[in-house]
DNA sequence: TTTTGGGTGAACAATTTGTAAAAACGAAGG
DNA sequence: CCTTCGTTTTTACAAATTGTTCACCCAAAA
């Protein structure tokens, strides 16, 4: 039974990114555009827990805040630009359960989500991050590589980079996918970039095994084969 | 006020590997090794809780359940080596709390335990907030760190960051995390400061044990690593 | 063969951490 | 209320590690 979170947030590319990131741990995931619609849907989803941006079109975030708390004790996360501590101090006021300074890393939201989920009593939805195929272990609550049995000193870019691709296997990722759902929707560089990671990735991994490989699609992207899946 | 465990098994192996488990968790415990010792035992120690073979020479489990269901309600599980229905139907017939079947998991075993208790309404003991690894002893009910046999004085920020890390070894914290779960979510704090508390407990524990290490997981955050687990 | 996209090594840039030292804080006692 | 002492937090800078770019060459499509 997967717990439910509702995204308040106007910014299209933000909450999409966030959703894919929750999904892919297990949550359900609800997005609302405006603090209206997101007081509605809090009330008609019941959510878990409640992602909430400050800066909203409408009701903003700290009204919406505040009636929800008014009705409900669902744990909150404010997402801010500023790292105020003004912002702070009115999102403890307001009764946030923790807020998020924007740009902010996948890593730490689902870090955060889980701390206010467990502060809450409610069990966090404990999606293992943990993936094995044949005689490879991505394992990113460890933030360990094993491959062959053998611990890979890998830098944490490539794991997130593996442990993306490999999470969807055979699934090919364009490039500039993989800068914004790895590296971040804030991210602007080179696309070559992942060239290179992909390149060390792939002295780590050689000649492994024969049931998966990372693999180039030519003029597209990247994916993570699995054999007979 | 530790609770008394008594376990009546004549299989010596499991019986002292239960024992193990059970004194590390916090509770006291006494074996017997057949059936009728197993009454006698419990006539004089009334223990909190019984842990019972369905095999036992002399007089065997279904007889024993009878006999202390006949004079007393503490608890009672039974250890069987089939999960065949007419056992389970025999043991909630026989006044049975609840039975494991063998081979089992410590961490199953110790579940059921307290959640027998609980339902009992006898107060599980607490767990005891104690880690004991190689050379190292985090004792938060003292408040002491022990390292290499020698008591080591400890600040209190200091000790609740190692038990924190060390209560889920190897796996990874961010410093947001220390912060909120060690500090506290309220906290308004740079996460440097989990830096210099971690370099203070290496200076205290470097060079101990190659068991287990602090680690820096570069970009991340730090995690306590036991070697193979 | 031409054109476009990808592999690769190495230089360089940026980020993150270790560390020492200073400042701030807080409880206990005067 | 002030002082003191141990603890905690901040700060600053050096050191370590990782991320990015670039140029050149090779491979794949057309």
């Amino acid at each position: 039974m997967a717990k439910t979170v509702l995204i308040v947030e106007d910014d299209n590319n933000i909450a999409d990114l966030l959703r894919l990131y929750l999904e892919k741990e297990g949550y359900e995931v609800s997005i609302a555009p405006d603090g209206l619609k997101g007081v509605k849907q809090f009330r008609e989803l019941q959510p878990a827990l409640v992602l909430l941006d400050v800066m909203l079109p409408g009701m903003d975030g700290w009204g919406v805040c505040r009636t929800i708390r008014a009705e409900s004790k669902t744990p909150i996360i404010m997402l801010t630009a500023k790292s105020e501590t003004e912002d702070k101090v009115q999102g403890l006021k307001t009764g946030a359960d923790d807020y998020i300074t924007k740009p902010f890393e996948m890593k730490e939201v689902l870090a955060r989500i889980e701390a206010v989920l467990r502060r809450s009593g409610i069990e966090p939805e404990k999606a293992s991050r943990k993936l094995v195929f044949d005689k490879l272990v991505i394992d990113m609550d460890a933030f360990e590589l094993t491959v062959d049995g053998k611990k890979i000193p890998t830098p944490p870019k490539e794991m997130e980079l593996l442990y993306h691709l490999a999470s969807t296997p055979n699934r090919v990722y364009t490039r500039n996918q993989l800068l914004d759902e790895v590296w971040g929707f804030d991210y602007f560089g080179d696309t070559r970039t992942v060239d290179v990671h992909v390149k060390r990735l792939r002295e780590k991994l050689e000649g492994v095994s024969d049931q998966w490989e990372l693999k180039t699609v030519w003029s597209v992207g990247y994916k993570f084969e699995v054999a007979g899946r």
